[in-house]
RNA sequence: GGCGACGUAGCCAAGUGGUAAGGCGGAGCUCUGCAAAAGCUCUAUUCCCCAGUUCGAAUCUGGGCGUCGCCUCCA
């Protein structure tokens, strides 16, 4: 496969360093807030890339840290009076749950910053003895100037930078433009004792230590979010590459591109955000997962609720067409030919995500193959169809069986709700407690009475009053009173009930919301 | 000010020299008592604008306009 690396700004082919073995480093969360859209976005594609190496047949050695102790956790503690570890496990489980439900594969190793204190002070006391860091009155830096090919990788130089005039002044630095390899504490401030006295390390150094200590250098590829370019990986290289007989300390560098929310940047400091897991509750995780298979992944974009609408409605039709595929009586005669038919799918899938990853290609051919469901289902190839489906949608990360129901969400304008049809025959009310505001609250709907003439009278919870109208709906329509009959879905639709007639039967399902 | 992206139908989006994938939405049709779902057909003579290179350009070059990101915590 080839792909898009950082490092030398090229589509290049890639390979493993040594044999089958792919050794991956991708920068993880700093737990000192609820993880967001963005997050997802970024390790659900570096998920699939993971997939599809394995799919290859590479041996993947998949590490993604955890920055569990920086400043801003630390300003939340101060400011709720928690204490930090409890802060950020909060926000690191939080974050899990919503990678579980994404499909985001577990890393084979996920590092603490706070786990390998030890060998990031062996770092730091290794870049002081080279030269390239130096202890000061409230900590050690690293000396940028030092380090001959600083800002390469982001296309930057140390001049221009100085330009820039946003870097702050500060009496301990040799450079304004060093940076922390490890702070002092504070009085009241979480601590490792150090050579250098009682502190914490600096940001970017603990992916330095943890990705030498747990893949080596070189390793063959290190990810993360587009705005890690600078000046995370920056520094990174900085002090790994100081130490390096031959660099580069990864071979591949690869960005994903930003996400917007509502045409709005999101970030920690604008805090402008709406949590992962709230948006897990109202979006299927798996349409999430396909919208964002459907924009390259170096491309930034922009999530709407229209966007996330259509792909919803888009993983429905494939759902829908694997389901035809898969439950397709066999053909056996025609079995041998139709495994050819299959195969020109087969190779344009594989193709896209072999030229950098283009997934958006890739989804394109499974929503070709599904669109040509029925005409496979008749040429007897459809068992293939559903094999390679199968394996093409897990290699996404999306569930060819998951169904995951949109949560149901229950809320009226008013808090009685009448149908009251022309004639005699329909008399349909529902009667519900309300909120202050004159809503239901979601998820309820207490129906205390239900009169529906002539064929059902009931008093009951909502679920059986529903059924029951249902039921009556069918009754009328098997006596061909088709006129009641859609009286009563017309009554029910009001309260945001809508009745399908499929094959198997009727079912019903709350809208609304 | 510096660096870097991007601009393809109503919306989203793939495509980096050979004559515009796919999704959503919309229109018509088929099937259904009616709906829903599903399927079929149609929906960009054209890729922000101008100039150039070429037999040929959305794709390359130059210029212009516009949008955005990074340079400060960030996936």
């Amino acid at each position: 496969m080839r792909l898009y690396n950082t490092r030398t700004r090229k589509v290049e082919p890639f390979a493993p360093l040594r044999g089958d073995h792919v050794r991956i480093y991708v920068c993880g969360l700093t737990p000192s807030a609820e993880a967001h859209l963005g997050h997802a976005r970024s390790f659900m594609f570096f998920d699939v890339l993971r997939r599809y190496l394995v799919h290859l047949g590479y041996r993947v050695t998949f590490v993604e840290n955890v920055t569990d102790i920086d400043d801003r956790s630390i300003d939340a503690a101060k400011a709720t009076g928690r204490d930090w570890r409890e802060i950020v496990k909060g926000y690191f489980d939080s974050f899990k749950r919503s990678m579980a439900r994404l499909h985001v594969l577990e890393p084979d190793h996920e590092p603490r910053a706070t786990e390998y204190i030890a060998q990031i002070q062996v770092m730091i006391e290794e870049l002081i003895a080279g030269g390239h860091a130096y202890a000061v009155g409230d900590g050690v830096y690293f000396k940028v100037r030092s380090f001959a090919r600083y800002g390469a990788l982001s296309g930057r130089n140390l001049d221009e930078l100085m330009v820039g005039a946003r870097i702050a002044a500060d009496e301990n630095k040799e450079d304004p433009l060093d940076f922390a390899l490890w702070k002092l504490a504070k009085p009241d401030e979480p601590s490792w004792n150090s050579p250098w006295g009682p502190g914490r390390p600096g940001w970017h150094i603990e992916c330095s230590a943890m990705s030498r200590a747990l893949l080596g250098e070189p390793f063959d590829l290190h990810g993360g979010g587009y705005d890690l370019v600078f000046p995370h990986h920056e520094n990174e290289i900085a002090q790994s590459e100081s130490l390096m007989p031959a660099p580069p300390m990864a071979n591949f560098w690869v960005h994903g591109g930003l996400l917007q929310f509502d045409n709005r940047k999101m970030s920690k400091s604008l805090g402008n955000f709406e949590p992962l897991y709230e948006l897990l509750d109202r979006h299927d995780p798996q349409a999430i997962r396909l919208l964002f298979l459907q924009t390259g992944y170096r491309k930034p974009m922009n999530f709407t609720e229209e966007s996330i609408d259509g792909a919803t409605t888009g993983l429905h039709r494939l759902l829908g067409a694997y389901d035809a595929l898969r439950e397709a009586p066999p053909v056996k005669h025609l079995e041998a030919a139709s495994a050819v038919a299959i195969k020109p799918f087969a190779a344009r899938f594989y193709a896209a995500l072999d030229e950098d990853m283009n997934t958006s290609g890739a989804v394109s051919v499974l929503f070709d193959l599904g669109a040509g469901a029925p005409a496979l289902v008749q040429s007897g190839a459809a068992s293939h169809a559903a094999a390679f489906m199968h394996e093409a949608m897990t290699l996404l990360g999306i569930s060819p069986v998951e169904r995951s129901h949109r949560p149901v969400k229950v809320e009226y304008e008013t808090s009685v709700v009448r149908f009251e049809s022309g004639g005699s025959d329909v008399v349909f009310k529902i009667v519900a407690p309300t909120d202050a505001a004159g809503r239901l609250p979601v998820g309820t709907v207490d129906i205390l009475r239900a009169d529906v003439g002539g064929f059902v009278t009931l008093d009951g919870d909502a679920k059986a009053a529903v059924d029951a109208v249902v039921a009556a709906r069918h009754r009328a329509k098997l006596a061909k009173d088709f006129g009641l009959a859609d009286r009563l879905r017309g009554a029910l639709k009001s309260i945001g009930v809508v009745v399908t007639d499929e094959k198997e039967g009727v079912t019903w399902t709350v809208v609304g919301g």
